[in-house]
RNA sequence: GGUUCCGUGGCCGAGUGGCUAGGCAGGGCUCUGCAAAAGCUCCCACAGCGGUUCGAAUCCGCUCGGAACCUCCA
């Protein structure tokens, strides 16, 4: 029996407002579709966020024994930097600032972007397709969505006629907005305008002559609207149905509420059962945004390389600080809760040596069983990653009690600890254990050889002796601990 | 202005009606030659004001404060 045949797993639906019991439309296959980033730019630690928030999804829905298909795509096409028919592209505006091709800017910020998400140990989709390779999709579905009527054509680019599908559908129900209060708050039509009403969008866009990336059209030769591509290569990699889409809060609206009009207007179906929103990540107490520029990159946490930080961070604190917190809450960034991460993943990751070199003694008041059921239940509700680490703690306080190296448990529930503990740890939350030594066995060698010339400094009682190399190791970054059972050392990063 | 959401102990952050997570920091104790580490333990909080209830951080109302979205952004 498939564990996810014995987990009741609750998803908030943002599209219902609920937690609900997840039930896959073709077990063990399951269906995920997240959106991507817009690669223009250098991805950014919000931007991470959500990445990170879903890859914690798909490693536990792989957990639990779905065969998991995960679509992220990437935006490869210029879109405009605004509703007005004029402009230049984020894409093309950037080629030119940085005098490459556009093509070139894709490659390198996407690049980029795996590299990164290596880095958080973020396991890459199964498809990442892009925008670009999917333009004669795009053109089927604009097609479909003209020919249903609810998409008119005006000077060669195409919108989507948003009132006339409200009609016979509900455009807002996923952001709670109603078309009225929308067309009340938006700014007059401009006379420039080629829409029939300001809450249209385009689903095609006629290029103006500086534009690069164009393709040809029945229409015009052009480019497709951003929400369109969401909804084509979703569909096409996971069918007209699909269990799971994912995405940052930002883009609720109007994205994921334009590719669910798309859908319905092209195929009758909405598409997705599951709709997922990761939060956003603040510093400062303000957003991340590309466009404001409250930014951190990933490589200035990394090195410590900013003012915002006192030290840099290895990448596995930071997503272990993420994982400290629900994808569903906003999370603000700050030097002080990283410290304390910090040091709650050390004391996590020494617990874990511990317990692979722990030995089995005879039961005590621990139950394994229990302790791994309320870890399952904890990921159950709604992917709780901050209770699922604290009960890792509770596992910690327990192999940290112990007498030597012998755990009061017995060999079965040993290794049930060893095991599960070695699963949430690594395979869920995707935490990595930091390589100690960068001077690798040498270096190993050559502590063990120090240790063992202050033990027996301490046994002679020379104390000067032993503190002396106690306190000039230290001044060089490595700290001694001495334990019950001998003395080990850590390196400062 | 509209829509959504939030306000938890020194800090971060879970928790949707009674059983009051967890991490970091701080106090005490144990261990230790000393220190660190580790363990035990203490600090029992829920923006304010009303209301519902036998009982509310948790439900309702109001006030104050903050955020996101309503224009490209994860």
């Amino acid at each position: 029996m498939a564990l996810y045949q014995e987990n009741d797993l609750r998803i908030y639906n943002s599209l219902t407002r609920k937690k609900e019991s997840f039930e896959a439309l073709n077990a063990p296959h399951l269906g995920l579709y997240v959106c991507g980033p817009t690669v223009y730019n250098d991805v950014h630690l919000g931007n991470c966020r959500t990445f990170i928030s879903f890859d914690l999804v798909y490693r536990y829905l792989t957990h639990l024994g779905y065969k998991v298909r995960y679509v992220r795509n990437i935006t490869d096409a210029g879109h405009l930097e605004n509703d007005a028919d004029e402009g230049e592209d984020k894409i093309s505006q950037r080629a030119r600032l940085e005098k490459l091709e556009p093509m070139e800017i894709v490659q390198k910020y996407t690049l980029g972007f795996h590299q990164i998400m290596e880095k958080f140990n973020a396991h890459p989709p199964t498809i990442e397709p892009t925008a670009t390779g999917h333009i004669v999709e795009q053109i089927q579905m604009i097609e479909k969505i003209l020919e249903a009527g609810l998409a008119y054509e005006v000077n060669g680019s195409v919108y989507f006629d948003v009132a006339k599908y409200n009609q016979s559908n509900d455009y807002g129900k996923l952001s709670g907005r109603k078309i009225e209060e929308l067309i009340s708050g938006t700014r007059e039509l401009d006379a420039q305008s080629e829409k029939r009403n300001p809450l249209d969008f385009a689903i095609w866009k006629k290029a103006a002559p500086s534009h690069i990336q164009r393709w040809q059209s029945p229409w015009s030769e052009g480019f497709p609207g951003w929400h369109l591509e969401c909804s084509v290569m979703s569909t096409k990699y996971l069918g007209p149905t699909f269990d799971i889409h994912g995405g940052g809060m930002d883009l609720k609206f109007p994205h994921h509420e334009c590719e669910i009009a798309q859908n319905k207007a092209s195929q009758g179906s909405e598409g997705v059962r599951y709709w997922m929103h990761g939060n956003m990540l603040t510093l400062n107490g303000q957003r991340m945004s590309k466009s404001t520029g409250n930014t951190l990159l990933p490589l200035e946490l990394f090195t410590g390389n900013t003012e915002k930080l006192e030290k840099g961070f290895h990448p596995t604190v930071v997503r272990f600080f993420m994982m400290q917190a629900h994808y569903g809450s906003q999370l603000d960034f700050s030097n002080e809760a990283l410290l304390a991460a910090e040091k709650g993943y050390h004391k996590l990751m020494d617990a874990w040596q511990k317990l692979q070199n722990a030995q089995a003694g005879s039961n005590g008041e621990f139950s394994v069983s229990e302790w791994r059921q309320r870890c399952y239940a904890a990921m159950n509700d709604d992917f709780n990653s901050p209770v699922l680490i604290a009960h890792l703690f509770e596992a910690v306080r327990f192999i940290n009690s112990a007498e030597g190296a012998q755990l009061a448990l017995n060999a079965k529930d040993l290794e049930l600890l060893r095991q599960t503990f070695h699963d949430f740890l690594f395979d869920v939350l995707g935490l990595e254990e930091i390589s100690e030594s960068q001077g690798g066995e040498k270096l190993d060698q050559v502590m063990q050889v120090l240790i063992e010339l202050r033990a027996q400094a301490r046994a002679d009682r020379d104390f000067a002796l032993s503190d002396a190399i106690r306190d000039k190791l230290a001044a060089a970054g490595v700290a001694l601990k001495d334990g019950k059972d001998g003395t080990t050392y850590t390196l400062e990063n």
